[in-house]
DNA sequence: ACTAACATGTAATCTGTTACATGATTGA
DNA sequence: TCAATCATGTAACAGATTACATGTTAGT
């Protein structure tokens, strides 16, 4: 998933390590921070397998910077990650949105509008997080406060979710 | 996080690993599945941490099972766990959604509100996905379709869960 | 004098994924 | 006979966290 992210800030301007950091900080550092400890390393590894381009400027006053850009196969394996993405991309909520973030840049409404059928596809599938006898227990029947807070969210936040990729969906479909 | 979720399945009652498992799937599986490669040999390391105990039963047609039980250490941790989460507990939704599922077995209204408090508290603090010039983009103003998606639907769960923290911590405070 | 922001990295450790590996019972 | 369910594990690899490590400039 930072892999991604990383692609997808990329795509749109050459930044350095630094200047990543505080975008992906941005995107997702107040649910969970990103560590150099990771950042460093998935950087190096993308540019070994030839996905970034790097040059060295000046920095302002600090270490000398590594300008990071992406390379043609850069570029080709974020539109290849977007249009098609693996199973838990689209039903981790989490992932999900990293993948919304950058989705413009599949610049293909019938993909987009494919991805984000998908998503709804999961999201229609009646699910619960409790089980009873087998059955899905009711946001009703769960007598445990805490659970019943979880079921609730999920539901308001499942309700808004649906009806904004219907209206999505409905957007990127040209009119028959 | 995994670990978390065998001391809570466990504190209900004993479970042999394949029991846990469907558990775990009834409770997270839909979103990102469980599977062994993770699950054995956490309940081995677990045990050898000496936060479980085991002991071996005849299988229903099948190997043996492995009942799997919490030690009082095992109880102890657990409790720790639930009442002094750590900060990604609080701010990742999908482990606080963790947190929460077993949440009941904290068995102090007060410090069952705390965390509570600790979350809403983080709910509270002004927060966005995207940054222009330094302040947050607002949903009116986020030009592209996907990320007015998430800011829409991450808007709608913002407010559910805050009326409900706030409903729930109320209601396990005391009246003063 | 100290702290924050700038700027980059490595090493140990932990956790998880994916694939491999085995084998019995039950029902279609 | 074949697939599903039951039941447990290991091995290779990938990825992330935490702590360590270094050094400058600007502001208080």
């Amino acid at each position: 998933m930072l892999e991604l992210t990383i692609l997808g800030f990329l795509y749109e301007q050459p930044l350095h390590g630094y200047e990543l950091k505080e975008r992906i900080t941005g995107l997702s550092g107040h649910v969970r921070p990103v560590s150099d400890g990771a950042l460093y390393p998935a950087i190096s590894r993308m540019t070994a397998a030839g996905l970034l381009d790097q040059h060295t400027e000046p920095g302002a006053g600090a270490a000398p910077r590594r300008v990071l850009s992406l390379t043609d196969a850069g570029r080709d394996r974020l539109r290849e990650r977007l249009r098609d993405p693996k199973p838990v991309e689209v039903t981790d909520s989490t992932r999900f949105n990293t993948l919304l973030a950058f989705l413009r840049h599949l610049d293909d409404p019938t993909a987009q509008a494919a991805v984000l059928q998908r998503r709804l596809d999961f999201l229609l599938q009646p699910a619960s997080f409790f089980y009873a006898d087998g059955r899905p227990v009711r946001l009703e029947d769960e007598p445990d406060l805490f659970r019943r807070g979880m079921l609730r969210v999920a539901r308001a936040t499942g309700t808004e979710e649906k009806a904004w990729l219907k209206e999505a969906i409905a957007a990127l479909t040209p009119a028959t």
